[in-house]
DNA sequence: CTTGACCTTACCATGATGGGAAGCCCCATA
DNA sequence: TATGGGGCTTCCCATCATGGTAAGGTCAAG
């Protein structure tokens, strides 16, 4: 199998694939004679957990010790759990920073009439001493 | 003000100051005779308007569209309430998709035993077809 | 054999920020 | 007056995950 195939069985783009090759989150695949890349279907597993995992916003370094857990038969699942409830952690406070933001945005806009008139709440808000 | 001074004052690095001016955002300021930056503080002024605008989320693009119209005295309130109802929106959908991703992972959590046997269902889910 | 689709590597870019090095400058204190 | 420490300058590099592009090799179908 192909990059481009691989790609297509994974939902990893072949730019994502080599990627993740080059800082070693995976193994180098065989070669063809004509230095192609070459994927089985074991390695196509792997990259679709890696998508998972990608998908709900594991880091790279994340990725990497759930795979290495992944790959550990007598893995503890608390090791598992302990890396899902940081990232849970990371994930509802960037959230919640996000939605202060807009919380303390959608206020001012309440406040501002939006018509012609140069008059608004917004602006004076960022420019206050 | 040496730009030290100016960034005690205003909340935004030396670095960032630098940067904002190399890429347009703020004018040059004067220079001493050593080439050192001098800002009054009309300087450090922007430079506030800036950091609350940043603090808020905004980007560099948004943020000088927002300068432009801060300084223009004829602006419609309009104009401001669009971009930042823009980018309340762009919040808000950074936001949910966080709180999804942390929703999936928390009901995964739930169901992981998390103790020293191998068993997950994180790992589970990762890993299937 | 040609053509088009695929692959390879290598480099560049993003956005906002920080780190660091090499060298110059300014002020206060000994 | 000399010196030391801290601040300033520019320039380059790194982050993180991803995409783009260019130059060149390869493969398969017609």
């Amino acid at each position: 199998m192909n990059i481009g195939e691989a790609s297509k069985a994974s939902g990893v783009s072949a730019k994502m694939i080599r990627y993740y090759e080059s800082i070693g989150l995976i193994r180098p695949p065989e070669r063809s004679a004509a230095s192609y890349r070459i994927y089985c279907d074991n390695e196509v597993h792997t990259l679709r957990f890696i998508r998972r995992a990608r998908d709900l916003g594991f880091s790279v370094a994340q990725m990497s010790a759930l795979l290495a857990l992944w790959q550990d038969r007598s893995r503890a699942s608390a090791d598992v759990k302990s890396i899902a409830v940081q990232h849970i952690e990371d994930l509802e406070r960037k959230a919640e920073a996000l939605r202060a933001m807009s919380d303390t945005l959608k206020h001012l806009v309440q406040h501002c009439h939006g018509d012609d008139r140069p008059d608004c709440p917004i602006i004076a808000e960022f420019e206050k001493g």
